[in-house]
DNA sequence: CTCGATCCCTGGACGC
DNA sequence: TGCGTCCAGGGATCGA
């Protein structure tokens, strides 16, 4: 679930948290969502945490040389380094007191040299961490498509027209965006009014400009607000987000529409769950909406809105 | 090139 | 109360 403006938000509480501190040890849980895990061991103690930036859904951890002790220089392992991060579905990182107990699912533990830990708690471990070196950095940042909120009108047509994917998928796509998942993707498409199933080839140009203008906006709104907080999204602060309050789409099956009052309805594109009006974002031909689901499915999720 | 299906994983919602 | 089932979904992978 955390997307852009979610890692973003994470990424600028880490930066205000543990910019500049020195890893002491690394303490591992459960390791088969890491590339590998003696990596970490092995080559993160002693290396200060230099900059937080965020790339697409990752985060990087850029991780100063090892200095001091002769140390045999192979494969660039004294180099300065990153330790790439991906919060998957339910990835947190915080810093936390060393004395304080761990919670449930924590898996990486990084002492720092001011007495905490920079802790990992990821319960379905769809995340990933990896240590890289420069290179395998710069390698593994390969293929990846525009940053939607730098990329310009020219260059979101150039990866919108003419594809004959749907829209949904596209914006889904990391080597056509990065950074825009589920959320996002519905709520901009309830705003530019297209509907998730449209191809890409049958949008004019019009319709494509709309939606980058609306996808931009969103994901500046949604980091003002630090994101969206669904079911367990914290920043790095431990704080949930408050853009979930302005979601006009996404999670809204059978509620109203706020433009136009027709029931919101739901849909599978791309494998994904997609929301959509049937109303503002009309169907290409064919294509059918799930039927609702009957009354007394999802109270809770009813209520607990506004 | 694009598609859908499948897997990974756990907690929470739901139905009986 | 408790148990089984389904769903959430980013990303990798595979076959069509």
């Amino acid at each position: 679930m955390p997307e852009l403006p979610e890692v973003e938000t994470v990424a600028r509480g880490l930066r205000q948290a543990i910019l500049g501190r020195r890893i002491v040890s690394v303490t591992l849980g459960k390791t088969d969502f890491i590339d590998d895990p003696s990596a970490l061991e092995q080559h993160l103690p002693g290396r200060q945490i230099e900059a937080v930036e965020r790339y697409g859904k990752f985060m990087l951890l850029r991780l100063s040389a090892v200095h001091g002790e002769a140390r045999p220089a192979t494969n660039g392992n004294a180099m300065p380094a990153s330790l790439l991060v991906h919060l998957g579905m339910t990835g947190q990182i915080a810093p936390a007191p060393a004395v304080q107990p761990l919670e449930k699912h924590t898996h990486v533990c990084l002492l720092l040299d001011d007495g905490r830990e920079l802790r990992y708690t990821d319960a379905r471990r769809f995340g990933r961490i990896a240590y890289l070196t420069k290179a395998l950095l710069a390698e593994e940042l390969t293929g990846f498509g525009a940053d939607p909120l730098e990329v310009s009108k020219e260059e979101f047509a150039g990866r919108i027209c003419g594809r004959r994917a749907r829209i949904k998928a596209l914006l889904l796509d990391q080597s056509v965006l990065r950074g825009v998942g589920n959320i996002y993707a519905d709520e901009s498409l309830w705003r530019a009014k297209i509907h998730p199933a449209r191809l890409g080839v049958n949008l004019n140009k019009k319709q494509v400009e709309t939606m980058r203008r609306m996808l931009q906006d969103i994901l500046q709104k949604a980091i003002v607000l630090r994101g969206s907080s669904i079911s367990d999204f914290l920043d790095a602060e431990g704080q949930p987000g408050e853009y979930q309050r302005h979601h006009r789409a996404y999670g809204r099956e059978g509620k109203s529409c706020y433009r136009c009052k027709t029931s919101i309805r739901r849909a599978i594109v791309a494998g994904r769950s997609s929301y959509f009006c049937p109303r503002c974002q009309p169907s290409p031909r064919g294509f059918a909406a799930l039927p609702l689901p009957q009354r007394g499915k999802k109270i809770t999720q009813r209520r607990r809105e506004r």
